[in-house]
DNA sequence: CCTCCCGGCTTCGTATACGATTTTCGCCGC
DNA sequence: GCGGCGAAAATCGTATACGAAGCCGGGAGG
């Protein structure tokens, strides 16, 4: 009886301020808050009802983890990875993700794959409803569950930053939002999982990255930085 | 005139609580404060002279580092990584720093090969000084080193929170302390980065990385637990 | 008309104070 | 002698308050 509520599924406190770092993780991710939006904490604090000491760990912990930039007396704001760091945290990806893809595909069971299956369809859903913001959320999910069924718990946590920061990287510089392509790829990742085909899902996840690396145009870098106030009045 | 103090050499501003988090990271790094240790807020703070929020902001950066484990209401301490994130951290390393290797060697010039060499014989002098913290320590540098030597910020900057975190691995699981056989593979190393051949360095880099892992002895797992406390009591 | 300076306002950085939770140690009963 | 139990102490979590630094506006001078 002592301890009753022990560690039972990785969450069993419900997190202080990790809550407000993963919602706005998640509004970054899913391209509600821009790049460059501003957030400021005693606004952060109000919306979220907590005070600002723990908006302040949430705002930190989302900087050390590259997805805001936190600026010495000027605030904190959602970060605006230049076209160096973008094509570093994709080639980051490529050196990481295909092994990984590996490692799952040999431990892939059939209902795992079904899963990955259910996870597209659902990303499929939310293209076609015209949520581009929900589809690279759900997007990046799929690679950070392939990264979670390795065994690898360093490398996917590794992996769950960088996805996070791609989404970044391609609200800035992603060149054709209304065809998200990728979709083909995760289905031949899917197939190469469900077939056990660990070679196969390597060199398709590298394919994969590649893909996405060119396409972006990393050349647009200086042409986005406004219209940030707006959509932070809107926040939630 | 305006700004004179602008971005000048990436440390324009001295750092509030980074020089804590620094300090304290050194001390684990150096092996002074050994896994397990319990690192007090009030403790730390008069220690450094500071309060304890900007202690905390330091340890909650270490803590999302990998360097010291954050438990509610239970206070921080020095992490002790289990034998599975050891195997971990040193796979993901090997995943990494081949490839890194390869590039700094493409890209080093004659005076970078020269201030490695001078590193590891700053190594080789700590460590016939009897000096394993500090030995241990410049060996995690070299390897640092070399990933900043790179084009690669993004992976230089996960590479030196893997070889932190492999410095609390190598006090754990370490087998024979006396013999850091290691220097014969930073020389070689710097060797391939001298004659800049890039698959050498890879593939030197990558046997150094297995051999480091076969060096550890990860079944001691169980071994270990009983001396915590006198480490813990004997904290400093 | 443009430029420069200066005042106020906003926002962050740090310290302090209070409440909640955990740990520990002494005590009682078995 | 030993295990359970309760209160005190210590420690952490959070909020609030004060000081400092940056940003933006207006006004005067060239």
């Amino acid at each position: 009886m002592l301890g009753s509520r022990q560690i039972t599924a990785a969450a069993p406190e419900p997190a202080p301020s990790e809550e407000i770092a993963v919602a706005l993780a998640r509004g970054i991710l899913e391209h509600r808050l821009p790049p460059g939006a501003r957030l400021s904490e005693d606004e952060v604090g109000e919306l979220f009802g907590a005070g600002r000491t723990v908006v302040r760990a949430a705002l930190a912990r989302l900087a050390h983890q590259g997805l805001v930039t936190l600026r010495r007396n000027r605030g904190a704001s959602v970060a605006r990875p230049d076209p160096r760091e973008a094509r570093e945290v994709f080639e980051a990806r490529a050196l990481l993700e295909p092994r990984t893809a590996h490692f799952a595909a040999r431990r892939a069971g059939p209902g795992w794959a079904a899963e990955m299956r259910a996870r597209i369809a659902e990303e499929d859903r939310a293209m076609r409803a015209g949520d581009v913001g929900t589809a690279v959320y759900l997007s990046g999910q799929f690679h950070c569950a392939i990264a979670e069924a390795a065994d690898q718990r360093t490398i996917a946590e590794m992996i769950v930053s960088l996805v996070a920061r791609s989404s970044l990287v391609i609200a800035l510089y992603w060149r054709r939002r209304d065809t998200l392509c990728e979709c083909h790829a995760h289905h031949a990742l899917v197939d190469a999982f469900a077939a056990r085909d660990g070679a196969r899902a390597e060199e398709l996840m590298h394919g994969h990255l590649v893909d996405l690396l060119s396409g972006l145009d990393l050349r647009e870098r200086e042409a986005a930085p406004r219209s940030l106030r707006d959509l932070l009045g809107g926040g939630t």
